[in-house]
DNA sequence: ACAATTTCAATTGCACACAATATAATTGCT
DNA sequence: AGCAATTATATTGTGTGCAATTGAAATTGT
């Protein structure tokens, strides 16, 4: 018997296969979703907005005065994101941030008539986003389905785990 | 005939529907790109990783000695990123940074023995995270096939509009 | 050969993103 | 009522992410 026989090598390939940059999920995530926000960069510079700050609009567009909790909920943020990026957008006249009445230690964010007004100027944003994507509606509503479900698990998977 | 008229009920609803969070792949990719940076965290957590630097090892794994460019072009990250990065990695003793010999203006990245020795401890994470996503391998897959065709339309777009 | 241009990484400044902590307000329990 | 536990936001510190600029080195054009 030789002492010095190598591991199997039919057992290696696989595991090292799996490290391949290009079979990771996490990453074709994360790097689309950075090239993502490259290119609403140059749309949402016309608007002075930064990517973050356009989904808080289109959060408070759909339900505005919500609570900072709400607005996180709802974002997947948590008020040391939220908490200077909402003072930034008060302090260019989009939104105001005022303590709740009957619970003082709620904020609630309000849109000004200049953050209601982006609305409209925002209209056809989704639709020239989706064409420089070069895939059809159908297809994008689909993969944007895929994801909500597979983020609903990820979610579902780090709260148990942090339970 | 009324003067005051409102405007064509059927024409507005349909733009608004597209400026629903919930119909935006943008925010599926980002929010689920956060959520999976929560889920890798305590694993990386563990090997003193975040997850830019985990990015960094898979593909110094796969290429080692590279440049800070072409290590870029891999992760779609720039200079202004990866030099603090990778300047953290080297004072955890993970690589090394040198000045290429035919070529002065370029910084190789090279691995050390405690990075390559990452490998193994890091070979169970993808399995492990896949099994928390709650879809089947194949699934994974395709989905990692279709954001990397998504990424490359995007970021085709992006470098054309650049040009 | 050498000045102009280009290339590459580093630096600076600003905006997230989040863990950990702090602070203030409310709730719950006795 | 009194007070501990809980809840909601704000703050602090670290680590990205990127535009714009800088500075040094290599390439190009004449």
């Amino acid at each position: 018997m030789l002492s010095k026989k190598p591991r199997a090598p039919a057992a290696m390939p696989d595991v090292r296969e799996l490290q391949r940059l290009d079979h990771q999920l996490c990453f074709a995530l994360y790097s689309s979703s950075l090239v993502m926000t490259k290119l609403y960069k140059p749309v949402l510079g016309a608007l002075g907005l930064t990517y973050p700050q356009y989904l808080v609009l289109l959060a408070l567009w759909q339900a505005d005065a919500i609570g900072v909790g709400e607005l996180g909920e709802q974002l997947y943020l948590d008020s040391g994101t939220l908490t200077p990026l909402l003072k930034r957008m008060e302090t260019a006249g989009l939104l105001a941030r005022a303590r709740a009445v009957g619970d003082e230690r709620r904020v609630i964010v309000t849109l000004t008539a200049a953050g209601r007004a982006l609305r409209r100027k925002g209209e056809g944003i989704p639709l020239q986003v989706a064409r420089a994507t070069g895939c059809a509606l159908h297809e994008l509503s689909k993969l944007t389905a895929q994801l909500q479900a597979l983020r609903s698990n990820v979610a579902g998977h780090v709260a148990r785990a942090s339970a």
